[in-house]
Parts: structure tokens; sequence; C-alpha cells
DNA sequence: AAAGCAAGTGTCATAAAGACACAATAATAT
DNA sequence: ATATTATTGTGTCTTTATGACACTTGCTTT
């Protein structure tokens, strides 16, 4: 790797969400030696935007292409770094020409990113062994004020709930009620009852019932919906009405 | 100046909102020669975080301490710069030894701010011959991408405004019903009926109604207002319930 | 003293939200 | 086969919030 071609001083880090199994998810990363976890994140090149490297720092982890993306916040304390584990795992990898790149101090643009669970190849990078998912109220070590960028990537996403079309970069096309609420639930922290949640969300008109349910789990087969993205884009344009 | 104590590549541009005469306004620079209008800004210094650059600029364009700001993008296009008239005005006032400082790709993160219009001493800097408001549907000609960069901030304000003590950091002490429902309508781009306005605010009870009220004016003089600091920070940790 | 207009206050109809009850059904246990 | 179990589908009722609008009050101007 050939750091000449990265602006100094800037970095960025991303938070992949995923649901799988009614939960909340995020990629990680897990470094080679110190074993902590990291947010996929690399540098920005000279040309490009910040968006277009998110864009191409996720492609490499996640194999996919058009990713949801969005900047939510910098985080830019000068001591962020103090305890920088991920220098320890390049002074062992010996990448030693490199160091002055990485020892000096970093402003990381905090991205969040919406993905579809299933259609992630999650590929570690040449510091980690290991990319994986973590639930996001894991209990994990991360390395550097990645916790933080976590915690702040999630509030960012429960005050966009009624702005961004979350449901449908998160669910597979086909989901069922209970999947929906239950992404809602986990997003705001809260649980939501059943019957007037479906009510409200349909009173929207931005989901299209099918007459397909999902068979195979235990009980009774609950329905399978679609997003309608002509009225869920619209209505999204002036944000879905109400709290949850 | 002397540029060594600032980082490469990062700058800071703030959008300072002021409300004055049933108006939003914004802070901006006339710059000395091209006299093209700048939001204030500046660097970062190499032990500072982005916020506390940010009032440390603030503190010198409008004299006051305490400011409430907030980040709320990163602009990263690399050719937001192509046109650089900022560069002209430097180049004319003959600052040789810096340039090299000016003509390097800036990220500008973007940093909202409110302030009490009547509390600021509008103050240029040393490119720049006047400081002063312009309203924020104004025609006026900016430098750069910051006509963009205010559509932005005021883009936020609108999304924050049910979770951000946007009225009390944008109004005086006292302030009265219509003020504060103008500049409700100012910032979320429409008007509001004037009795359900009065009815919702008031029932979240962050208002106190004072025994005074506004004399002067033509016709029946208003009531004023004060905001329950208490109850208004209490009730916007989870937010002005509902929409406008 | 009257006019003009904004401010103060209230009412009614409709819509949204919150709380809850009961029937239907797919897999599992007997 | 049949009963069991836990969840899903659907509906009702009450309370609260919203939207539309009318009338009165009072400060300043003419």
């Amino acid at each position: 790797m050939d750091f000449k071609n990265f602006l100094n001083h800037i970095s960025i880090d991303c938070v992949v969400f995923g649901f799988h199994e009614f939960d909340l998810k995020a990629l990680t990363l897990e470094m080679k030696f110190t074993r902590e976890h990291a947010l996929p994140g690399g540098f920005l090149k000279t040309d490009e935007s910040l968006e277009d490297a998110a864009k191409r720092i996720l492609k490499e982890r996640t194999g996919l292409d058009k990713i949801f993306l969005q900047q939510f916040k910098v985080f830019s304390e000068p001591d962020r770094a103090k305890t920088n584990a991920a220098l320890k795992d390049l002074k062992d990898s010996g990448n030693k020409p490199d160091l002055h790149f990485f020892e000096q101090r970093f402003l990381s643009v905090g991205f969040f990113a919406l993905v579809e669970y299933t259609k992630v190849q999650p590929t570690p990078d040449s510091f980690s062994t290991k990319c994986d998912w973590i639930g996001v109220n894991e209990e994990v070590s991360l390395i550097l004020d990645h916790h933080t960028i976590i915690n702040e990537a999630l509030k960012e996403l429960r005050l966009q709930l009624n702005y961004q079309p979350i449901g449908l970069k998160l669910l597979p096309k086909k989901f069922t009620m209970p999947e929906l609420q239950k992404l809602y639930e986990v997003i705001l922290g809260k649980e939501l009852d059943r019957r007037n949640f479906q009510r409200k969300i349909l009173s929207y008109k931005i989901l299209t019932k099918l007459n397909e349910r999902r068979t195979g789990g235990a009980f009774k087969a609950p329905f399978l919906y679609e997003f309608d993205l002509k009225n869920y884009q619209q209505a999204l344009e002036n944000g879905l009405t109400g709290g949850w």
C-alpha cells in the first residue's frame, strides 16, 4: 500500500448496519494482533469526495456496489488516538515505511451505511483476520473511539427514521410485519404495540401486502409485504408524520 | 498569520443564524477585493478539536463566548474550490508566503450556530471589509459552495427543530408569541395557524407567560414569554412530539 | 371617537394514538 | 388424529391531537 495518494489527517469510518435474526448488527473487522474489533474504514484519495471514498471502502469490505450511505459526524478530538491499538498491529506487521502516515493525527468522518444483511460478503482487509457482524448492543472491545462512533450512528439512525428509507435498505425485498416492527423497535430502543404499529405503518400506504406467507417458522405464518417504492419515497420527502 | 500550526486540508465554515425583524439571518463577511460574501470560517490548529476551533473562530467574528454550535456536514467535493475567489483576495493582498496553504484542497466542516442577534458584534477578518447579516433567502453572491452550505444548514435546522433548543438560542430572553411563531414559520418555510400554534406550543409547558406586554408596536400589545429552561430541556430529550 | 388591525380566547369536527379483546392458524406435542 | 401453543390477523373503544374557523379585546392611528 502506498499512502502518498491519500490526504493527510483525514480518515473515514463506516458503521454498516444490517438486520438479521431480529437484531441490528454492525460490520466489524477483527485486528490481526490485538484481536480488537474495528469499524471498516480507510483514507481519502487526493481527488475523491468523502462519499466516493466511503463507497470504495465499503465495496472492498462487502462486495456491494450501490450502498446507501450518509455521513453523520466528524470525530476530531485531538486525543482520540491516544491509545492506538491499530498502530501496534501495524508495527507488528512490519509495515515500517507507512508508519509516519499512521502516526499523524486523524479526523475521522463517520458514515453510516444501510445494507441487506444477506447480500454482504464480509471481507477482511490487510490488518485484520476476520470481518464479521456484531450486535449493536453486544459488548465487544473496539479500537479508538469506535464504540462512540457506533452509538452516534445509532442516534442518527433514530433521528432519521422518518426521513430516510431505512426499512427499505435494511430489509430483504419481501418481509413480514413482525420483522418490520422489530426493526423499528430495535432502532428506537423501545417496544411498540403490534396492532397500533401495523395500523400506523399501513396508513402511510408505503407497503404492498402480498398473497404470500412466510412459512417454516413456528406458529401462524405471517403475510409478506414489499415496499411501494414510489409511495415510500414520496412519503419520506415530508417525513412520515408523527412519532413512534 | 502563520499557518504552520494549522492542519492541512481542513477548514471550517460556520452558518451563524440570528433572528431579527421577523426574519432569519446569517452572518457573512464581505471580501475586500471581490466584494463577494463568505461565511465566517477558519482552520484547525494541530491540537484542537473542530468544536473548539469553531468556537475560537466565532468568538473572533461575534465577540460571543458560549455559542450554541453543531457540526452538520463535511463539504468534500474535490472541485468545490475550482473558482476560488478568496484566492484572488489573498493574492491581491500580497500575502505570498501563505499562498501554498490556501491553494491546497480543503474539506470544509460545516457548523451551524444559533445566536441572539442583538448580542453579536459583527467583526470582519483580515480578508474582509465588512461583517454583516444577510437574510437567508436574500440573493447574495457567495464564494465557493457557501450558498450550498447555508441551504444544508437550513435543512438541518428544520430537521432538528424538535430536538434542539432552537427558539431558546435564537430569541431574546423575553419574546412574544407572534415572534416565536414567525421563527418557526421561517425555519419551516410555511405559514402556521396562529391559534393552533399557540395551543400546541403551550401544551409542551416549555413557556412561562409573563405579566408584561411588548408595547410600542402598532396595535394590541402582545404578552411576553420566557422559556422554562428545565421543562424545555426535558421536553427536547425525547423530542417535541408531532409535526408542524 | 371611530377605524383598523393584530392579539387573546374558544368551539367544533375530524384524525391520530393508546389500550385492549378475540378469533384464526401453522407447527409441535400427545 | 387431536390438542396445545404461541403467534398472527383483525376490530373496538376511549382519549388526545389536529385543523379549520369565529368572536372579542385592546393598542395605535386618523
